[in-house]
RNA sequence: GCCUGGGUGGCGGAAUAGGUAGACGCAAGGGACUUAAAAUCCCUCGGUGGUUCCCACUGUACGAGUUCGAUUCUCGUCCCAGGCACCA
């Protein structure tokens, strides 16, 4: 017998699909295409657990979906532009393109090693010019239709990364990245107008079924729709005050107004009267405190009088007008209505500064007494104070007051969101220069497409300073403006790399297309995206931005589709002793490591065996040894018989006499079911354990000793069951067995076994027997028997007859071969 | 506060349409083989109690409900994780 040295197996087998170029893939219309795609990684320096499990996940559906016949893109490549490249350059001295090289041709062996079944030759990385030349292009495309502007506004800054960031890289005030604390800075930026898709963005949610509802209700969340009403509240100076409400069903009790201390009125309104000084030093105070803090829930409401009234359109009522430190000059109009009775923070600022509240809203059981309420009532209730709206159901009548506000122009219905344009310039390095020009005359120039691309210098020296590289390298911004030919400045600002990662997945399509940025009848031909498969934590990032990015290019007529992914997984972390699996934490597991001491057939089953992929994985050496058991054992059942069973023509099923024959025949076919089932549904773990079952089920068959013709036949039949069922998961020590009992492999590269439907029910079934819904005995009787029959049998059973005694039956439920439910007194 | 998920043995996890709770694996205990160990193989393994080759009761966070029957459905409570949050 060979010893299992999972090495040699797999470095054996490794070499010949690459020799072959079996993963090579090229359109075919004749086969059914299925594009697979894992997030691409950042080439951080080695791969970690989390790459491990999330390619694992990855290679079974390809190798399972090329079984079945089907034309499999299934391509990887680098993020790699990004920060990390620069800080390497900072701390150690290495060029940023060395470093990240480097990293990636280290990163490339592993992933190899892990035998991925990838097409390599579509890898693309993106730091690559013919790569990025390709982004510059799109973004001018961009421009042109006014989705790539410029424009100055208060922007997320991190100190310690020294640049800018997007919305969605704040996580609680701080950097997504470092962790550092983030704060506001007036910059003139370059926005993408992903505002533009809002609407559409959040409404496809529901159009894309196969997509986690978590993911789905994040982005969401993070779009933030909200439906309701801009109303304009007459001055007294003649023009009017626009503020925005979700509530108009509460108009009738706006007792003041509030306005941001950003709104353009706020200092406008005090000027000239007794309040001026007291407003300008408020709005001041307010403007220089910290944004995150201001947002604080905790932050103590202030505010101040500015002098000034609004006439309510409704009522006709005379309401003050404040500025507030709580209202946000980005949200709405920067303006609100306040309603003390019914908005909690309202009544908390009524309260302090003495202003009136007006109940506008009644509940059902109490009487709400503005004298005495202790908080808001923000419940439902019926409308009071009102006017001819009096009585009425408050939800209900939202939509009437919102016409009644058009009819009279007082107001207009408005749908809100929260989401911003996205921020793209980032004043670093180490990213796609943003291909634009800045001329004293001219004004902002965008490249011309024939001068890209605007190649990033490689020959500059990285150091940290407070600006960018780009900034200090004259070289590099030193350039005649394309229209009046004057010197000009080139933009040092890079883009973001979340936008390298916005359209990789249709570069994979096409990866050595140079005649334009995409070729679309490849890219039509791939796309979209059956299976995407990642990280959760891409939920509102990449995963948004992608989406609306692959928009834009739908529009540009570069891809068909409008939704670029139309399944996702999102795999959960790799957890060890209670928390998350880092470097910082010090409770990593090296993948080389794992890879030298069992393999990486061992590495990949524990992987997928330990939790389903969506959940959390956590780490067990033990498990990993278990694993390692398994495939030892599986190695021993061929190895130990392999001449035996070489020239054997196996069979898959036997005759029903032999009890032991047909068990093992059923077996074999409800576990080929099973694993074909649970791969379809992602719960890789079951269809790992059903194979182990089968195993199991061989070494009990293999208890006595199989003599006869008919049972090595059957048995050899078992084991090629086992050994193609467990192919996509373990492709080398499943290839080795093949070839050692005489079988082609490039056969079993695309065959997934059949089963047949009547073996996967036996004849025979076990039945519970319960009493009032407790199980009191399990009998077994041939399939689909006759129910007279059944009752016969059931009402004869020793122990049921104990348990009747003295007792009426009711009546008797019968599940048809699976259980039978005596009722009685 | 709002919106999602989730809570099952010592542990990771099963139970696809309301029908045998705990598949498969890990750990643990016992045994076989061995001079010994490793490896391998076999047995036991939710809890409590008993007349202990068997039987009873109990058990899927907690409390109700629907049902012949609930881990699964409904309502309420608690806890954990994630997202959003002074968003008007």
């Amino acid at each position: 017998m060979k010893q299992y040295e999972p090495r040699v197996v797999e470095e054996k087998r490794q070499s010949i699909w690459e020799k072959e170029r079996l993963f090579h893939v090229t359109e075919d219309k004749t086969k059914e295409k299925y594009y697979l795609l894992e997030m691409f990684p950042y080439p951080s320096g080695k791969i970690h657990m989390g790459h491990v499990r999330n390619y694992s996940i990855g290679d079974v559906i390809a190798r399972y979906k090329r079984m079945r016949g089907l034309n499999v893109l299934h391509p990887m490549g680098w993020d790699a532009f990004g920060m990390p490249a620069e800080n390497a350059a900072i701390e150690r001295g290495v060029h940023p393109a060395t470093w990240t090289y480097e990293n990636i041709s280290y990163m490339r062996k592993q992933l190899k090693r892990l035998g991925l079944s990838y097409d390599w030759e579509r890898e693309i990385a993106t730091c690559d010019v013919e790569y990025y030349r390709w982004e510059q292009w799109m973004f001018l495309k961009m421009f042109e239709k006014g989705l790539a502007y410029r424009k100055s506004s208060p922007v997320n800054y991190c100190l310690k990364c020294q640049t800018v960031l997007a919305n969605e890289q704040v996580e609680g005030g701080t950097c997504w990245r470092c962790g550092e604390q983030v704060i506001q800075k007036e910059l003139t930026q370059w926005f993408f107008a992903i505002m533009r898709y809002a609407d559409e963005l959040y409404e496809y949610c529901d159009k894309l079924p196969g997509w986690p509802e978590r993911v789905l209700n994040m982005q969401k969340n993070w779009i933030g729709k909200s439906y309701g009403v801009e109303v304009g509240f007459p001055m007294e100076n003649g023009t009017s005050l626009t503020i925005f409400t979700t509530r108009p069903d509460t108009l009738y009790g706006v007792t003041f107004m509030v306005l941001a201390p950003e709104h353009p009125f706020a200092y406008e309104l005090a000027k000239g009267t007794p309040y001026d000084k007291e407003v300008f030093s408020f709005i001041e105070r307010a403007k220089a405190q910290d944004r995150s803090f201001r947002a604080e829930i905790s932050t103590k409401k202030e505010g101040v009088f500015t002098g000034k009234y609004v006439i309510n359109p409704l009522t006709g009522n005379r309401v003050p007008i404040y500025i507030g430190n709580f209202v946000l000059m980005e949200y709405g109009t920067g303006a609100i209505m306040s309603v003390p009775a019914h908005d909690q923070r309202d009544f908390e600022f009524a309260k302090t500064y003495g202003l009136p509240i007006i109940v506008t809203i009644m509940p059902d059981n109490v009487m709400l007494d503005p004298q005495t309420m202790a908080e808001a009532y923000e419940g439902d209730g019926i409308m009071v104070n009102s006017d001819h709206f009096n009585g009425a159901q408050n939800r209900g009548a939202i939509p009437k007051i919102i016409d009644y506000l058009e009819e009279r122009k007082i107001g207009k219905g408005k749908i809100n969101y929260r989401l911003r344009d996205w921020g793209i310039s980032r004043q670093r390095y180490w990213g796609a220069p943003i291909p634009v020009i800045y001329c004293d005359d001219c004004g902002i120039v965008p490249v011309p497409y024939e001068d890209l691309p605007v190649v990033l210098p490689l020959n500059l020296e990285v150091k940290m300073v407070g600006k960018s590289p780009l900034s200090e390298y004259a070289e590099f911004y030193t350039v005649d403006c394309p229209i009046c030919k004057k010197p000009a400045k080139r933009e040092t600002d890079t883009m973001d790399t979340f936008v390298e990662s916005s359209w990789y997945f249709l570069k994979y399509a096409c990866p050595d297309y140079n005649e334009g940025s995409l070729d679309r009848k490849k890219v039509d031909y791939w796309m979209p995206v059956d299976q995407y498969i990642g990280g959760v934590e891409h939920a509102v990032l990449h995963l948004l931005y992608s989406r609306f990015f692959n928009r834009v290019l739908n529009e540009l007529g570069f891809v068909g589709v409008r939704e670029p992914f139309k399944n996702l997984l999102t795999q959960g972390m790799v957890i060890k002793d209670g928390a998350k699996m880092s470097k910082s934490k010090g409770n990593i597991v090296d993948p080389d490591y794992l890879i030298e001491k069992y393999g990486a057939d061992t590495a990949r089953l524990f992987c997928l065996f330990a939790s389903p992929p969506e959940k959390d994985l956590d780490w067990s050496d033990q498990g990993v040894e278990g694993s390692y058991r398994f495939l030892q054992r599986v190695w021993r059942l061929i190895t130990d018989r392999a001449d035996e069973l070489k020239d054997v023509e196996a069979v898959f099923e036997s005759e029903k006499e032999n009890e032991e024959y047909k068990q093992l025949t059923y077996k074999i076919h409800k576990t080929i079911k099973k694993v074909t089932d649970d791969i379809d549904r992602f719960h890789l773990n079951t269809a790992i354990a059903s194979i182990m079952e089968l195993v199991n089920t061989i070494y009990k068959f293999l208890e006595k000793e199989r003599k006869e013709p008919e049972a090595i036949r059957l048995l050899k039949g078992a084991i090629e069951n086992v050994i193609t069922l467990l192919f996509p998961f373990v492709p080398h020590i499943a290839e080795e067995l093949w070839e050692m009992l005489g079988k082609d492999v490039h056969i079993f590269e695309t065959y997934w076994p059949e089963f047949k439907q009547e073996y996967t029910k036996e004849d025979k079934v076990t039945m519970v027997v319960e009493i009032n819904g407790k199980l009191r005995d399990r009998y077994e009787v041939e399939r689909d028997i006759d129910e007279s029959r059944l009752k016969e049998i059931v009402y004869g059973l020793e122990k049921i007859k104990k348990h009747l005694e003295g007792k009426e039956i009711k009546k008797t439920i019968i599940i048809p071969n699976k259980l039978v439910n005596i009722v009685c007194a």
